[in-house]
DNA sequence: GCTATAAGATAGTCCTACTATCCATCCTTG
DNA sequence: CAAGGATGGATAGTAGGACTATCTTATAGC
């Protein structure tokens, strides 16, 4: 396949994938001549997961850089991967926070192992974000979503782990966790709805 | 005040005032000469709202002018206001979009309102679109969140209600929306993280 | 051999959100 | 009351991000 082919395939056009190519977050194909080269199934994965990133998920460049530079290191693991993909779509911070008093309670309750994550940074960042905002944050809604998101977790894990190649694995997990990002969004939005009719509706 | 005091009590660079006026975002101050403006507390409220918009919520400039739109508008009620603030947070879809079967057992079953709302809609398209890319969703997860999401809802309408004016309940509803899926969105990923550690971590 | 096309490199474009400069006033201070 | 510095308003410039168009060189196929 020939860059032309790889363009038609994937509906990328030639321009933007020698973007890609310059930005490395596309391997070179194998070089013929100087000036033919060689595009394989991986480089079609790779574009469909490029695209994914940019217009589903909207990671910018550096971004998706960053993450295919993690898929290339055969010393990570896949379920690190899978962790570092989950963590660059929602946005963890870089650095570990200390736990908020909910957080530790909430691991014992729904038997979460204790080990840190860029999941338990970012939970401790927001909790704490929140009250610095004064939005007062009762433990039981804490739980009651725990209770939800424990439930998705398990139902979700299976497709991820049948992708074959780990580019399909990572944009099966980052479309993955935005569709439930908007999901949860959605019933917020609805809920606040809901109630603000009942209250305000008469009036 | 004059622009530079408005300045210093925002924390907005004098040029950023000067370009949200010119976008029309922040109305004009009252003309004292043709070389002087007197700003008030509404400047000071509208410009905390901009920024806020911005910065934590990440609207563009053409959508908190259209929100800004909105709150001056003397025939738009809070309530239809507080909705279309809502709206254009979570990114709700501008027509109307057929229930899934999923929504019409939730409004029961949570007591809502059987109304119409930008949120409704978003729900409705975010299902639809889920189920479209394989991704299948139960009704308990779904009635999980819901109840989760109208215990928040309860709570912090109130805090939105104190608002005295109307740039003030716009800010508090955005922050408000975008916070709680941020703190769900956090529990999702811990619950995935540590369901995966389970699975894999012996691998 | 000749021409169309691929690969690769370089520079240009479009968009968004500001930021810097300019200018005509006008207020204040010595 | 004159001078200097600030103010409000207008115009143009900038920075970052993501492409896109152009150009060059070298082949591939006729």
């Amino acid at each position: 396949m020939q860059l032309r082919e790889l363009s038609a395939a994937t509906g990328v056009s030639a321009a933007s994938i020698k973007f890609y190519l310059r930005e490395g977050l596309l391997p070179r194909g194998d070089e013929v001549h100087p000036t033919r080269a060689e595009y394989g199934s991986r480089h079609v994965d790779r574009l469909n997961l490029i695209s994914g990133l940019r217009s589903v998920v909207g990671l910018r460049i550096d971004q998706i850089r960053a993450l295919v530079g993690i898929i290339e290191d055969p010393d990570v693991s896949r379920l690190e991967l899978l962790g570092r993909t989950q963590a660059m779509v929602v946005g963890a911070p870089a650095e570990a926070v200390p736990d908020h008093p909910l957080v530790t309670g909430l691991l014992s309750v729904q038997d979460w192992p204790d080990a840190p994550s860029d999941a338990r940074a970012l939970l401790n960042k927001t909790l704490r974000e929140m009250e610095a905002m004064g939005l007062s944050v009762s433990a039981d809604v804490v739980l009651g979503y725990a209770r939800a998101a424990d439930q998705v977790a398990r139902q979700d894990l299976g497709a991820v782990l049948d992708e074959q190649s780990r580019d399909r694995a990572v944009l099966a997990v980052a479309v993955g966790v935005r569709a439930y990002s908007r999901l949860l969004l959605s019933l917020v939005a609805l809920a606040q709805a809901s109630q603000s009719i009942r209250r305000l509706g008469g009036e």
